[in-house]
DNA sequence: CCCTGATTCGC
DNA sequence: GCGAATCAGG
């Protein structure tokens, strides 16, 4: 699997999604974890906040706070190569980043609320209500792991428009006359938080987009699409996967 | 343990 | 350039 344009262009998008590198390798599928950050960093993409970077408001006092570049482990593997790269730091005037700022879905309320305020420009804070702590997953991967840990509530189903995850493997990957074509469409570099996400189409077609409408304050979709992925859960027993299980007395 | 991103280094 | 192996923090 090489890197492709649109591969690239979908791993930049969701890197600065802030979505986790084991996500986008799954959504670019044929690649690994680690090819996804490899990647990421060789093409320069800024540094996200990770888990481990350990940011100390204030390193101790005195203390040596200071990490011997990287961690020579198996260096000794490299004995009479001795390379010494370390200066290639300092030449990114970015700013800070951006990313910070989308705030990816906190809550979701019971169907019904949804089609409420739907014209309204106003996107002030959605009323964001801890109680319901609801995660739907945006549609872009097919994860279809509910959880609901301890919220028994209104179940809800994530309706998931991309049931075949990884239909093509082998796919050519068309050439994407981009730029030009899907000027009109939403494409992955126009999504925000304001606009609706549901994917038209399949990644990697060349008609492929984003609903584009705006969305409901709070969630991901437009109202329209909001009522297409959050449905009541419905009898499914034919699910394989992972079923949510109310009240199975769970062993330990 | 799990997860995460970061880094190194053989290919 | 690529990515597995490894490291390291949460």
């Amino acid at each position: 699997m090489s890197w492709t344009d649109e591969r690239i262009e979908t791993l930049r998008k969701m890197w600065e999604d802030g979505h986790p590198a084991s996500r986008i390798a799954e959504e670019l599928g044929g690649v690994s974890r680690n090819a996804v950050i490899g990647k990421a960093h060789r093409l320069g993409l800024e540094k996200r906040p990770s888990p481990v970077k350990a940011d100390k408001s204030g390193e101790k006092a005195g203390s040596p706070a200071e990490k011997p570049a990287a961690k020579p482990k198996k260096a000794a593997a490299q004995a009479p190569a001795q390379k010494e790269r370390e200066a290639p730091k300092a030449a990114k005037p970015q700013p800070a980043a951006p990313a910070a700022e989308i705030a990816p879905v906190k809550a979701a309320q019971p169907l019904g609320q949804v089609d409420a305020e739907i014209e309204g420009e106003e996107q002030a804070d959605a009323g964001v209500d801890p109680a319901v702590p609801l995660q739907p997953k945006v549609p872009l991967s097919a994860r279809s792991d509910v959880d609901q840990s301890s919220t028994p509530a209104p179940r809800i189903q994530i309706h998931d428009p991309r049931p075949a995850p990884r239909p093509a493997p082998k796919k050519p990957m068309r050439p994407a006359p981009r730029s030009d074509k899907i000027k009109d469409k939403t494409s992955l570099l126009d999504l925000s938080e304001k606009i609706c996400k549901w994917p038209i189409g399949h990644p990697g077609e060349p008609e492929f987009h984003f609903c584009g409408e705006a969305s409901e304050p709070g969630f991901p979709y437009c109202n329209k699409h909001c009522a297409e992925a959050y449905q009541a859960q419905q009898p499914r027993k034919d699910r394989p996967g992972r079923t949510p299980m109310p009240n199975l007395p769970r062993p330990r």
